[in-house]
DNA sequence: CAGCCGCGTTAAGGGATCGTCAGGGTTACT
DNA sequence: AGTAACCCTGACGATCCCTTAACGCGGCTG
C-alpha cells in the first residue's frame, strides 16, 4: 500500500485529493500546515507528498529543506501558476518535480506514479547501469552513448549535463542545479551554457531534433530526461 | 556477520541507518567524527564504511586517505547535492562509490551489496585472463603481450597502463584513475606521462599508430581499450 | 501591438589538450 | 666500470573543445 501525504491550507483541495486518491487504492495523510506536515512525515513515513507552496505557517521551501535534511522521499510541489520564482527555489530545494494549480488530477496521478516509482526502483550501481530510450541507451560506467547501433561522441561537458539528467532522469532539474553539477557554484547564472549544449545534445541524439521527445525543457525551471 | 561502520554527525540520520541497517542484519558502528572514525575503523574492522563528508573535525577526503594507507576496506560517501567537486577527490582519495543526500535508503542498501560483492569477490579467474584484438592478445596472468604470433616486449610502466587499460575494457579510465594505479596518488596529474605511454604502446600494438582503434583517446576524459 | 524575455541554433576564435620525437639522467645488470 | 634499458622532461605542431556572440522565434506583459 502506497502511502500519500498531502500538504494543503484549502480544506476543499484536500478533500478533492483524499477522494481521488482513495479511489486510487493510496493511503491517504493529510496536514494543513508546514510544522504538521513534518510531524506527519517523520510518524507516518509516507512514501511521497504533495506539498503546497502556500501554507499559513512555514514557507513551502523550508518544509522541504527540513525533509531533505533526513529522507528523500519524493516531493511534488503544487504552485500556483505565477509563482514561478517559488517553484524553481522549492525545486532547489529538493522537490522533484511540480504540478501547477488549478491542476488536473490526471496530471496529478501521473505524476505521482512516477515519483513512487522511481523511489522504489533505486539507480543501479554504476557498474550495470544503462539507461534505454527508443532512440538510444547511455552507459554511465564505460561512459558511452550509442544510438542505431553505433557509438556516439561526447565531449566532457556534454557528458557531464547527460550524466545529470540520466541520473536524475525522470525528474525535473533545475537549471541551478545543473550549472553547479556540471560547471561549478560559480557559474549558477550562466543559462546560456545550458542552451547550447542542450542544443548539441539534441543533435547528436534526438531523432527530430527540434521536437525533442528525451531531452525536454520546462522553460523558466530547468530540464527534465524522459526514457 | 557483516559489520558495517557508520560515520556522520547528524544523529538524525545515524539513527535512521542504525535502525534500517540493524534490521536488514548488519552489525552497525557508528562514529560521530573523522577521529573517531579512524579509531573506530582500526578497533572493528569492519566490512564497509559509510562516510559523510561533511564532518565537524576532519575533511571528508582526509579520513579516506588517512583508511586507504593500511585498508581497502569499501568506502561509501554520503555528500550533499551540490558537493560535486568533493565527490570527485573523494573518489579520487580512494573511495568506492557515492550517494547524494538526502538519500534513499534502498538505494544506499544496494551499492552496500554492490560493495561488499565486490570486494569479496576475488580477481578474475584465468581462462578469463586472456584479451584478445584484431590486432594483439593480452595475458593478464602470464604478464605477455603477443602479436602475429611474436611476443611482444613491454616495459614495467607500459604494462602498468596496459593493464589497467585492459582490466576495465570498454569502459573510459580517467587520467586520474590511471595514473593514481600506475604512478601513485602523487601523480595525479602528470597527464604528459599519459601521453608519451600511450604513444610508445600504440607503436609496439596498433597496426597503424596514428589512428589507434583500441587504445583511444577521449580528449578532456581520459583512455578507452576497445577490443 | 510593440517590446522584452527566455529558448534554440549556428559558427568562429582562441585556449586547452593531445601526439610525437629526441635527449639526458638514473638504475640494473654484466 | 661499462653498457643497455628505461623513465622523465621539454618543445613543437596538430587537434579538440569551451566560450562567446549573433540572430530568429514564440510567448508574455505593459
Amino acid at each position: 500500500m502506497t502511502t500519500v501525504l498531502v500538504v494543503d491550507d484549502e480544506p476543499q483541495i484536500v478533500r478533492t485529493l483524499r477522494i481521488s486518491l482513495t479511489a486510487r487504492g493510496y493511503d491517504v495523510v493529510t496536514a494543513s500546515g508546514g510544522a504538521a506536515a513534518l510531524r506527519a512525515a517523520s510518524e507516518r513515513k509516507p512514501d511521497v507528498v504533495v506539498l503546497d507552496l502556500g501554507l499559513p505557517d512555514l514557507h513551502g521551501t523550508t518544509v522541504i529543506e527540513r525533509l531533505r535534511r533526513w529522507t528523500s522521499v519524493p516531493i511534488i510541489v503544487l504552485s500556483a501558476r505565477s509563482d514561478s520564482e517559488d517553484k524553481v527555489s522549492a525545486l532547489d530545494a529538493g522537490a522533484d518535480d511540480y504540478v501547477t494549480k488549478p491542476f488536473g488530477i490526471d496530471e496529478l496521478l501521473a505524476r505521482l506514479r512516477a515519483a513512487v516509482r522511481r523511489s522504489t526502483v533505486p539507480a543501479l550501481a554504476d557498474e550495470d547501469a544503462v539507461i534505454e530510450t527508443e532512440a538510444f541507451t547511455v552507459d554511465l560506467a564505460a561512459k558511452k552513448v550509442h544510438r542505431n547501433g553505433t557509438e556516439v561522441h561526447l565531449t566532457p561537458t556534454e557528458w557531464g549535463v547527460l550524466e545529470v539528467l540520466t541520473r536524475n532522469r525522470g525528474k525535473l532539474v533545475s537549471q541551478k542545479q545543473l550549472l553547479r553539477d556540471v560547471w561549478g557554484p560559480e557559474y549558477e547564472k550562466e543559462t546560456h551554457y545550458l542552451r547550447v549544449y542542450l542544443a548539441q545534445l539534441r543533435r547528436k541524439l534526438e531523432p527530430r531534433p527540434s521536437q525533442p521527445r528525451h531531452l525536454v525543457t520546462e522553460a523558466g525551471l530547468g530540464y527534465r530526461f524522459e526514457t
